[in-house]
Parts: structure tokens; C-alpha cells; sequence
DNA sequence: ACTCAACAACTACACGTGTAAACTGCAAGC
DNA sequence: GCTTGCAGTTTACACGTGTAGTTGTTGAGT
């Protein structure tokens, strides 16, 4: 499921909760983002055509839900990112971060934290 | 420094080596893509356009070389796919990268390794 | 001198995206 | 009943991108 810039902010907005009906969603969009309200309802449209939301009519309105769960479109992008930057390999791509953008000792900490973890959940 | 999936793959070429002519471009590019010798030129001059490649002229023809760092565009990218899909920060990518593609052990090792230099570095 | 391959430069064209305006109901309030 | 506001739908339009085709130029080889 491949969705733009835009229509991802729109789907975190579902993810957080739902269904919405447009004006909700309105709402909600326009507390980060200052879009006109037909841009929206033009993205809602794009992503019901695209399938990635899906909705049901109540009287003469409808209701919009997400229809890709997030993990599922976070794991696309990941690999999407990481193939295309870091054949497809996640060290290397810890190896240029820490490189450049320099962790914190906490960050280090919390990720030495999430591999431990691994470490468990692998035996 | 935006660049484009087709342009970045020229950009990858001009890494390995440089300068290039364009048919030396040409010739590498298509080891891994078969496009268009006319669509590689294209590509070409948008780069030189954006200045993420820069020319210089010899006779008649240009020898063409990157104008921007690898490690440059990666941090960037970088930080781009961090701030759209996990807040900016690198952990829950890593606590997602788990979660659904699981690492292999020898992957966990290889990122200990990675992290075990890091905190020497930061002493 | 003529031809041809390689290069430069310009043009093309469809599709996705960001960003909306315009038009069409209808339901609720005055 | 007429107006107004919101939902839905359709249309618009510029810009980036993928993917080339066309035209003009020139150095090198015959």
C-alpha cells in the first residue's frame, strides 16, 4: 500500500481513532496541519480509491477507517527505506546514523535495552 | 539535496567513481537497469540541474561527478524517514524492526558489536 | 570530403501529488 | 418554505518523475 506525505497524516489521524466522519477528521487534521478542508476531503477520497481507507454510509454520511493497519505499512516503508539506502541491511544503517547524528548515551541505553530483549525472545 | 529514486541511482554510480562521462555513466548504470540511454541523459541534466551533480566541460563532451556527499543525502533521507514514520527518534524503529522482521542472532551480534563502539566513543 | 557514432539540448507525455475551487444535494434552523 | 452549512463529488492546475523521442553538432575513422 503505497500512500503519499499527505495521505499519511490523514491515516494517523484514523489510527489514533475511529471511524470519523469527515468533519472529524477535519478537525483533527487541522490541529498540525492549516490544509483547506476540500484538500482533505480530496485526500479521504484518494486513499478510499487507493483502498487504504475504507468507510460505510450512515444515512447520507459516511464513516472512514483505516483499512492498512499501521504496522503493516511502517514494515513496507522500513524495507522500502532500507533497500534503498542501506542494501537493504539495518546495521549499516545504525552505523551511518550513529556516524553522523551522534546518539546519546540514553539512546544507546534504550537500544542496547531493545536488543537485550531480542536476545530473550530469540532463544 | 532532493533527489529522486531513478536520479539517486545515477548518484550511486558517480559515488564509486568519478568523473564520468555520460557514456560511461551510461555504461554502469545499465549493468543494474535497463533504461533508456536517452532516459539516463535526462536523468543527468535534472541532477546537474539541482546541482547534485556538477560538470565539467573537456572539448566538446562534460565529465560528470556527484556535487553532494553520500553521507550527506543519507542523513538527510535519513532523518526524513525517521521524523515521517517514528517521531524522529531511532528506537521504536528499531523496537518495529523487530517486531515484525525479526533479527537474525547473527544481526543482533553484529549491532551489540556496533553499539559496544559506540559507547567507547562517547567516553 | 563524407559518414556515423556519441554527445548536448530540447521537447513530449502520462501519472502521482499538493492544493484547492466549483457544483450538487439535503437536513436543520429560522 | 428559504437559507445556510456541511458532506459528497467533480474538475482544475502546476510541478516532479519516469521514460523516452527528436534535432543539431562534431570528432574520428574510411
Amino acid at each position: 500500500m503505497k500512500v503519499s506525505d499527505s495521505e499519511l497524516k490523514l491515516l494517523e489521524v484514523l489510527w489514533q481513532q475511529s471511524p470519523l466522519t469527515v468533519g472529524q477528521v477535519i478537525q483533527r487534521v487541522q490541529i498540525n496541519a492549516k490544509w483547506h478542508e476540500n484538500t482533505i476531503k480530496t485526500l479521504l477520497m484518494r486513499l478510499t480509491k487507493k483502498q487504504a481507507v475504507k468507510r460505510h454510509k450512515d444515512g447520507r454520511r459516511y464513516f472512514y477507517q483505516a483499512n492498512v493497519e499501521k504496522d503493516t505499512l511502517l514494515s513496507e516503508e522500513t524495507q522500502g527505506f532500507l533497500a534503498k539506502f542501506f542494501g537493504g541491511r539495518v546495521s549499516p544503517f545504525i552505523a551511518h546514523f550513529n556516524k553522523t547524528n551522534k546518539l546519546s548515551s540514553d539512546e544507546i541505553k534504550e537500544l542496547e535495552a531493545i536488543l537485550a530483549k531480542m536476545k530473550q525472545e530469540n532463544d
